[in-house]
DNA sequence: TCAATAAATCAATATATCTTGATATTGTTA
DNA sequence: TAACAATATCAAGATATATTGATTTATTGA
């Protein structure tokens, strides 16, 4: 029950659907081009990022400074429903925009 | 995007859960029938009740003052696969306690 | 029509979750 | 080691959701 509750309770929001989305779309992306592509600031980013990892949407890489956020694989049959039901929404998503590209921030 | 977080948000709840599983073992449920089996107060159950079906989950039937809930049918595919998950989950389900019935509650 | 019963709704309070800005942690580089 | 940058965590206030008891609505039967 428990697992499910949290599982479920990771989706019960606006802003993390929005993140499965975009980085479903996008693939792998650091917090500071999720922060720049979504406007949003860092704080709240880094909770529902680990809440969605948490929960097991996400999985988490660290290179230096880095954390690159992509979409756990494989996903269990539930979580995997949920992410395809996401895919179906009707979003308009922003651009993608990555900054420190010269330092090395996008891979 | 508005009714995948309605259909998420009426999971997020472990009242809920447990009713979808009660009313997913045992059939058609009038209200008065989940109160004895389950124990709740009857404005705390038509709160829920009410959720589940504007969530897409249940539908009601009116034979008089009674309301018969149920399953919905057919449920689509992200609902199906939630109710399905329920279905794993372990929980011990109270028996199905029934009232009324010589005055005609349980069909 | 009136009383009784089942269910729905409302109002108040309690609890949980989200957002923000500030601070802490971790790793890099000078 | 010191300064800096990326990310994580914390504390406070704002917003949403759940629970309860009281009230309302709808239906039945005397």
């Amino acid at each position: 029950m428990d697992i499910f509750l949290k599982t479920v309770a990771a989706l019960n929001d606006e802003t993390r659907v929005l993140l499965l989305r975009f980085i479903d779309e996008n693939g792998e992306c650091c917090v500071c081009d999720l922060q720049n592509s979504l406007d949003m600031i860092q704080s709240r980013l880094s909770r529902h990022l680990k809440l969605l990892k948490d929960a097991g949407f996400l999985r988490v890489k660290r290179k230096g400074t880095w954390a690159y956020y992509s979409i756990r694989s494989p996903l269990d049959r539930f979580r995997l429903e949920a992410l395809e039901e996401i895919r179906h929404l009707e979003i308009t998503l922003p651009a993608f925009k990555t900054t420190n590209t010269e330092k090395g921030c996008k891979i």
